[in-house]
DNA sequence: ATCAATGCAAATAATTTGCAAAAAG
DNA sequence: CTTTTTGCAAATTATTTGCATTGAT
């Protein structure tokens, strides 16, 4: 078997730190742990929940000085499902050009990936003279259920 | 010539609040003449601003209790641009399924519409078990200037 | 008349920041 | 040793809300 040479989320973050001379401290390890050992989106209050369950001294105030780095890595992107606050979503290191289906009733988040929008969408932009950098497709929606019932039994609450 | 039918953005909002009931103020009226007679995007600070200069009794609070009523018509979107606070987008009761390009460092907004993105966003989701209700396509760019020079010459600041 | 809408000022809630102490390289 | 990072608590900022009053229908 061949070694796997595809560097995990974790690896490719840590590196993004020492090419910055970022620091590898106790609390920013507790936190990636989190942060790449879920696909589940989060919000900094839940990151900062979770990362403490590994280390009691993570705080609030390096969560949310962590988080930043996180994005700029573009490992982890900023979410904006119109709540009260931003969600973060784990899974660009896996699969950088992926797109979101939220469902409206039910709130259920559906990820996918096409090559044929992601084609489109190089096609329009390099006609209208840019050079794409990221992309960010979500699509609200209502599910099958919803449809034929009048209310989803995936909602919550 | 024949009658124009086709509502104006203003109108139709007007019969979004008749049909629900709600009434139409002084405040609402400068709030939604400033809204429908721009196609910029702007902020709930920048909404509150320009609606004074039509009418110097609009609050803050009114602006804050009126922008939801206008993003739950359909006729204005919430937008992230990942600035501090949102923006608002007054063009969708012209092109109810435009797309934004964003150049990343002049910040230049390009609008676009793409009938086959929205098939295959169609077919997509059909495929998944959903039904669209509305889609959000945002790309971030780099546009010709600043690939070529370096430095986009539209950079703000 | 009735009930929705207003301005104001206080409240809320997410995020940011200053600072002195602790820890990484 | 030097420089970054930390936790804490206070500060900031966008947005929301309670309430007495005003205004649309």
């Amino acid at each position: 078997m061949l070694a796997n040479t595809k560097a995990t989320a974790k690896q490719r973050f840590m590196e993004f730190l020492s090419r910055k001379s970022l620091r590898v401290t106790a609390q920013r390890q507790a936190i990636i742990e989190t942060v790449f050992s879920t696909d589940k989106h989060f919000t900094a209050e839940q990151l900062l929940e979770w990362s403490r369950e590994r280390d009691r001294s993570v705080s609030r105030a390096t969560v949310y000085r962590t988080l930043p780095l996180l994005t700029e890595s573009g490992l982890v992107r900023e979410m904006d499902f119109g709540k009260d606050c931003k969600f973060y979503d784990p899974n660009y290191a896996e699969h950088p050009n992926h797109n979101h289906i939220i469902c409206q009733d039910c709130e259920k988040i559906v990820e996918f990936e096409s090559d044929k929008i992601a084609r489109l969408e190089d096609e329009i932009s390099h006609k209208l003279g840019f050079a794409i950098k990221t992309q960010r497709l979500q699509i609200t929606a209502t599910c099958e259920e919803l449809k034929k019932l009048g209310a989803c039994k995936h909602k919550s609450g």
